[in-house]
DNA sequence: GAAAACATCGGTATCGTTCCCGAAAAAAAT
DNA sequence: ATTTTTTTCGGGAACGATACCGATGTTTTC
């Protein structure tokens, strides 16, 4: 494939290199006549500006980096999807890589992403990160950043991610005022902002709602369904609850699993609720109780708010928190 | 951030832009000493070449392109973790874009990634996607590229799939010998190969057992639950089969919802049979029987295809078929 | 009608690399 | 000791675009 550069179309046209580079940018400085002829001749010869020259040139490449813990993590999935569509819109392409959980993986991720000259990273934490330097060094070299969903307690840093004290604190009230009183809160990892506060709106409705919490009552787990076996089986070794309430779907789906082949009823003998709204949630037997996140909106405000520091370079870190809904299914 | 060349580099060791950048590659024309010395600086000072430059000069990007119907379906999530892993061992990076199912997308993907100068692409066409000039123009073009999964007819291109065939053939059989005789197949979309040799395996299997088809044997849908819960509808309105065969799992958990919903047991009034294998399979009530296919093999084997491009020009386009595997589970 | 202002374009340096060619120094051969 | 070969390095021209500055022609102003 010969690829045509401006030189040679401004050759065969008859002007100057300049002239030709201007009728591709929005340059008043072009009679519009020469332009309209220059973008006709171009789209004959099938021709496109070299995006690796300009971005040498203007020392912006055009493209950001996403980094998330899995693709085959349907949240992200569609997440990634309300990130693209922000970024289409600016003409920006996207970058993805995944941690697959490995907080060694998320700083060569990082690293990568650097050396492919991106202009700003959004990025979702792996569940064992627990040390912040390498994002903190993002953040020191003036590199745009978002954080989103799981997100850390670094200052100075945008971040977007859902009021999961609200939610929790909500879906905990549902479950009393449905009459369960022992229930058993699966956690997700502790490094998580997300997770603090989940289980904060947790403790605090049962708290306001007078009913004593055991060591028992709440366990940690990560977010899988493999987690979801084992917390089940830890549980009821330990306690007899009349709920289950999960931070995440898949560990309820796991959990569910564990019941139905334990011969335990759901939500008869033992209730159990999600978290997230995965699209199996509504499909599983019993169909899922859960909390509805704005995924889409989730990835949309991230990519929104790389934009904002792209645009203006000393944009105010700013924090979006998101609102949640509750999903009451057949499961409670 | 203040990024430092090739060029500060040099000066600050007294020697020539030249031999740093020698000690950047694997050049033999530099003392194995002096190009420590570099690197060690280097390290020092967090330098590393400028890839825009370099991708300028070098005249490629180690950037490869994919274009997936979309992020959301399983199936492409783990497909991608696939290329993913070869990738990375190779150095290169993804630019990774959904068309969601329009042809005009799947056009513009392509001229994006174009314009981002990747060096290969590597994809999946949409279900609406029935001309090909789009592809058969990069393939002229001398781009490397590869499909995958949902291929087309377009000669001297590099594919990997699964041995469709094969696979609906034996599942037809298993469901024959378990006394299944009035099958209906729920097929996939008309303009994909899959699909034709998915339908072919389905027909000759049950040619050889001698069962005949009548016109409602076969019905088309496309890759949705909503598909699976109205070509149900329409099933049960033209006759009463005992086995439904879904040419995709999420086709056969909207069916199973149905059937759930209209009263009818499965698998003991109707059996239900699926194809891919998502996670959920074996989470719905009941399992789903189904046929897995080596989805990270194949996102590998595609990417393979298309580095053995990329090294050799003159490569001659590959055609891989692997093998499908049986999972009986508890709907049939 | 001359001067000033404006519109439009061309020439050239630049971005940060790689590559080619030749020079200098070191090692080997005569 | 001289010549030849090898090793190691430096200088400068690309790669294909943008940006600055100045030149030219055109219009406006008084």
């Amino acid at each position: 494939m010969e690829k045509i550069t401006i030189e040679e179309l401004a050759k065969k046209l008859n002007i100057s290199k300049s002239t030709v580079s201007r009728a591709f940018r929005d340059s008043f400085d072009i009679n519009p006549k020469t332009k309209q002829r220059i973008l006709e001749e171009a789209k004959k010869l099938d021709f496109q500006p070299n995006s690796i020259a300009k971005s040498l040139r203007e020392k912006m490449t055009k493209r950001i980096g996403v980094i998330i813990p899995s693709f085959t993590i349907p949240f992200y999935a569609k997440a990634i999807c309300g990130i693209q569509e922000i970024a289409n819109k600016e003409g920006y392409n996207l970058l993805i890589c995944q941690s697959d959980e490995s907080y060694e993986a998320e700083i060569r991720n990082i690293k990568s992403l650097l050396n492919s000259r991106v202009d700003g990273i959004i990025m979702s934490v792996t569940k064992e990160t627990t040390q912040y330097n390498h994002i903190i060094q993002l953040r020191d070299k003036n590199i745009p950043i978002v954080l989103f969903n799981r997100t850390t307690d670094i200052p100075h840093i945008s971040k977007v991610r859902v009021d999961d004290y609200n939610a929790t604190y909500k879906m905990t009230e549902y479950l009393v005022s449905k009459g369960y009183h022992n229930i058993v809160y699966i956690a997700g990892p502790k490094n998580l902002t997300m997770s603090i506060n989940r289980i904060k709106g947790f403790t605090d409705a049962m708290y306001v709602k007078k009913i004593e919490l055991s060591p028992h009552s709440i366990i940690h787990g990560d977010f899988s369904i493999e987690s979801g076996l084992k917390c089940s089986e830890e549980i009821l070794k330990n306690t007899q609850p009349d709920a289950i309430f999960c931070s995440c779907d898949n560990v309820a789906f796991g959990v569910i699993k564990y019941l139905k082949n334990a011969g335990i009823r759901i939500p008869n003998d033992i209730a159990v609720a999600g978290y997230t709204d995965e699209p199996f949630a509504s499909l599983i037997e019993p169909t899922l109780t859960t909390i509805r996140q704005p995924i889409y909106d989730i990835g949309k405000m991230a990519a929104q708010l790389l934009f904002k520091q792209l645009r203006y370079s000393n944009t105010k870190p700013e924090i979006q928190i998101l609102p949640t809904e509750l999903i009451i299914r057949n499961s409670t």
